[in-house]
DNA sequence: GTTGAATAATACGAACATCGTAATATCTTT
DNA sequence: AAAGATATTACGATGTTCGTATTATTCAAC
């Protein structure tokens, strides 16, 4: 089997570096006030797994209960997230999001849109539907 | 001309998030200890620009200088950066990786040259020049 | 040549995010 | 009913980032 050359490798890298300079999807617009990346994170989580619990979002970013504990602090604060007690245990808490959280969410999900269709426009109709099996393949494979 | 359809907008945006989840080009092998993301981006400019100042710095990584004057401090602490006052101008300060810097880079550059071989592993080798040229075109075009 | 403005970097203090430990409340098991 | 397990929050400590003020040096103008 043919392995990949180190002139393959570093223009991967190279590309990369730029690619991922150039495409944030960390960038909240420049308008939207200073929200945390692990809050950020923590929105698009719950809207995507509405009714879950801290103890998930932990788990699923890796930080500290007590980290998603205060980013949930600032979310209500801001009036994007909402705390509700469940009838079936009153330990927990299900965190779901406001309608000003959800279009919040939705904002954010149009600029990645946005920015995914610029990303297939530069390559040619006929190309496109080529990369992405490729980078399901880089990005879903097992091992 | 064709445009990139709704499907095809979404399989990529999936691909990319699982994609940028697994391979964390922030990551720092887990073994080092706690760097921060200002400080590994600090080492690694100064890698590819030796003898600038932190004015460079602070403005490739677009956060304040004092920020980058308490990452040299940092990184000068743990051995890995050296200050130097050049002739020309007493104002200023020359950055240079030390030998322990050049290695902690040089590490660094292993795990991602590792890195992007796995990723071109996962494709067939016929593959891979195409998605590279790809990448590129998506990473390097103009507009 | 000396004075005044501009440039480069740092010292200091404020604001804030993350984390570990301890406390509180609720469920589960015996 | 009691003991332990689970889910979350309160509190304090640490550390990073940033803005303002300060110091040191260079450049420009008179």
């Amino acid at each position: 089997m043919t392995i990949p050359t180190n002139l393959q490798i570093a223009a991967l890298g190279a590309a990369l570096e730029t690619f991922s300079r150039r495409y944030k999807m960390t960038d909240t617009g420049g308008l939207e006030r200073a929200l945390t990346e692990v809050d950020t994170q923590t929105l698009l989580y719950v809207g995507k797994h509405p009714g879950c619990g801290p103890t998930d979002v932990a788990r699923f970013l890796r930080v500290a209960m007590t980290t998603i504990s205060s980013a949930t602090d600032r979310l209500v604060k801001r009036g994007l997230l909402e705390r509700h007690r469940p009838e079936g245990d009153r330990r927990a808490v299900a965190l779901r999001l406001s309608k000003a959280g959800e279009a919040h969410v939705a904002a954010q999900e149009l600029a990645h849109h946005k920015m995914f269709l610029m990303m297939l426009e530069r390559l040619e109709p006929d190309e496109r539907d080529s990369f992405i099996a490729m980078i399901e393949k880089i990005a879903y494979s097992e091992g």
